[in-house]
DNA sequence: AAGCCTACCTGTTGGC
DNA sequence: TGCCAACAGGTAGGCT
């Protein structure tokens, strides 16, 4: 599900109900999703205000005066803001419990495949940034230090296809199967042209095409495929304009050709033969 | 070091 | 309708 679009849509809809309040109770209904969950965590949070949110990559951050909560949605989850009271789904794995102006709200981590986790980076553990899990990650796509220049420097002697080198996130964070593919055929780079080969020239166009569709996404709320949903409830809407992505045998929407689907690295890639050279 | 593969999970879908 | 295999948006970690 949830590529930096449906992170960035999460964050924006947590941030209102988190920013400045007063953390009151923290719930966790089994040990831990792909990690396990910090066993103290109630005594952490309990008390403490939450500061302010943040996005990493795919990592969303709740920032405290003493550390940092980490939350990845992995493939399957969601966070929702609810009343308190709100009947227990199946997979709802965690809730933070807050005060706020409106009373007592509960953040609700809901996710099925259990491939996301929730983390804690205290202050006196060193930077942020220094995380094992965000020191290795590349720039944020819609920072002004992402640029086709810095694409074509960091893939010269990447001899991986595009796709593949795109969904690494050690250059570019947060372009998942779904951006990765639809940025492609935006550029009319074929995904399966070796990173190093391709002209920087090209990389101006991929980059720009990469930071228009994940801010697009973002405006439409994300893509809802089976589940995403964001903390109010709502569907995303990009899916409506994929151009290659889920078309597999579909006429291109430029060419009419009928995109084509295979793998790489395990992983569905969809494009048009003619459009993406 | 790059690059390939496996593993972690449940839910949905499509073929028979 | 039921059964089963294949597949799904992410990514760390282990191997070559």
């Amino acid at each position: 599900m949830p590529e930096l679009p449906e992170v960035e849509v999460t964050r924006r809809g947590v941030a209102p109900h988190l920013e400045d309040r007063i953390v009151e109770d923290v719930v966790l209904r089994r040990e831990g999703l792909r990690w396990p969950f910090p066993p103290n965590l109630r005594e952490l949070l309990a008390g403490r205000r939450i500061l302010g949110t943040g996005r990493r990559g795919k990592y969303l951050l709740l920032t405290f005066e003493h550390g940092t909560l980490i939350v990845h949605l992995g493939m399957s989850g969601h966070l929702r803001v609810l009343p308190e009271g709100i009947e227990l789904k199946k997979h709802d794995h965690f809730d933070l419990v807050v005060r706020g102006p409106e009373g007592r709200r509960v953040l609700r981590l809901h996710d099925p495949r259990r491939f996301g986790a929730v983390l804690w980076h205290d202050h006196d553990d060193g930077e942020l940034e220094q995380h094992v899990l965000l020191r290795g990650l590349g720039v944020e796509p819609l920072e002004d230090k992402f640029s086709g220049a810095l694409l074509h420097q960091a893939t010269r002697n990447r001899s991986a296809p595009i796709k593949q080198v795109l969904l690494a996130g050690d250059i570019v964070v947060g372009v998942g199967n779904i951006y990765a593919c639809e940025s492609l055929f935006r550029a009319g780079i074929n995904p399966k042209t070796a990173a190093g080969k391709i002209s920087r020239a090209r990389y101006d166009k991929l980059a720009e095409a990469i930071r228009d569709i994940l801010a697009a996404a973002i405006v439409q709320g994300g893509s809802t495929l089976r589940d995403f949903i964001a903390v109010n409830g709502q569907s995303g809407y990009f899916q409506q304009t994929y151009f290659v992505y889920d078309r597999a045998g579909v006429p291109c929407r430029n060419c009419g050709t009928p995109v084509r689907q295979i793998k790489q690295g395990q992983r569905s890639t969809f494009y048009c033969a003619v459009c993406q050279r």
